[in-house]
DNA sequence: TGTACATCAGTGAACGCGCGTTCACTGATGTAC
DNA sequence: TGTACATCAGTGAACGCGCGTTCACTGATGTAC
């Protein structure tokens, strides 16, 4: 049973939301300002503080959001993707940079340079932070099952303490993958995010690609070969 | 023949970008301001203004003398480097990730989040910003033509027109090399960039990883791999 | 070599601006009896 | 069902702060004759 009164709360509450949103997109998080968002919401600048305790719980709460926004736009690409695993490792690869061109500034929150003088709170923001990494390696996990990744590495050893650590992410993951394959399955993380970067924060020069979907698909491609896709 | 007082204002200058990149360090591009470096050059904040247009000048010229520090300390590293390219591919990478770690924020001027309402004029920066993908592709060049990439991708076809943008690069940088060892150089230069953001910008949690620079390793792995060295 | 003039570094005041946060308040909404 | 009280959203003024940039100025340094 929720009252007039809770529902215009979050009813605002969202509206917050989407205004810190919009004003990352024109000014950046640095510049990220309550003041400024009460004034797009039509009301007086200490009255957001009903809502948000400071500015910095503002970026934590956008943080959160993105996260969860950006790993429920990939789970639903995946929901209606076909069962094979190593296509499916595509998808989201490709999922994650449709959401990252059409979401430049929130992206930039959470994969790019640190804002100065924030810390994300871990004990929020890590599980949201982590579903990508868990996401990729839930499908590498099953595609090797599957026999798809064989590659002719499989005999390289990982260094150790690395492949102890290895372990222990796998562990607590509950997947049973060889050291050789994490390695590799970060090594693709990593250089998606790269990928994306690159595309989303202009590193190429203007008009050095015709058209990056490709250039995006060639990585999709090198993806493939470090995973000893067969 | 320099006068005492074009010595004191190449010194000055040099003040000022030395400030600057304190700054950056500490409070982020973002908040960069002329004043606060007035206040630590020991001047009052109007006599800045003698030696940078503005305060998206001095922007510019951190950005520039960004790219040459990193492009001279990725030369310096080769000069006593052995003739081996694909060493010498592994020790580019390994420098760059070094100097990222050792100059963080200037780093992220470079290769992070563009900084808002903030864009680098392309006649001053392209040229010292393309310095690394330079060296990579010379490198990549030559490993080529001694016969040390060969993977088994030789027959793969590079789609158009993206195959026509590779060459036209090849082309501005007089080198010789098939359509896929470009497009593999491509994903390793964006997957470098990766590996160095997710190191710098700790990405990766407080401890998930014993030794990082391992992790670099198993990176560096993987791009022998992608470039199929033998 | 000495002098008159031009150049230049740095000063200090001022412009108009936006910021985060606190606080005592008003008036509307919700709740317990 | 009606009333008394508690909760809560939003106001408006104030705090002290920093910012970029301009401008008329002083006094030192450099240069041309």
């Amino acid at each position: 049973m929720t009252t007039p009164r809770a529902r215009a709360r979050a009813q605002t509450m969202a509206d917050i939301l989407r205004i810190g949103r919009e004003h990352l997109a024109t000014d950046g998080a640095a510049a990220l300002s309550l003041r400024a968002v009460a004034r797009d919401l039509g009301v007086v600048s200490s009255a957001v503080y009903r809502y948000v305790r400071s500015r910095d719980e503002l970026l934590t709460l956008l943080v959160i959001d993105g996260y969860d926004t950006l790993g429920d736009t990939v789970d639903a690409a995946l929901a209606t993707a076909p069962d094979d695993p190593v296509e499916r490792l595509r998808i989201t690869a490709r999922t994650v940079r449709s959401w990252a061109l059409a979401e430049p500034a929130w992206y930039g929150l959470l994969f790019g340079t640190p804002v100065p003088g924030y810390a994300a709170p871990a004990d929020r923001t890590v599980a949201p932070g982590t579903r990508i990494i868990v996401t990729l390696l839930q499908l590498v996990d099953r595609a090797y099952r599957q026999g798809l990744l064989t590659g002719q590495r499989a005999d390289e050893a990982v260094a150790e303490p690395l492949g102890g650590d290895l372990r222990r992410v796998c562990e607590e993951l509950e997947l049973d993958l060889p050291d050789w394959v994490v390695a590799r399955a970060l090594t693709v993380y990593c250089s998606l995010f790269g990928a994306v970067n690159a595309d989303v924060f202009d590193m190429y020069g203007a008009d050095t690609f015709t058209r990056r979907d490709q250039v995006f698909e060639v990585h999709i491609g090198a993806w493939d070969a470090l995973l000893g896709v067969v």
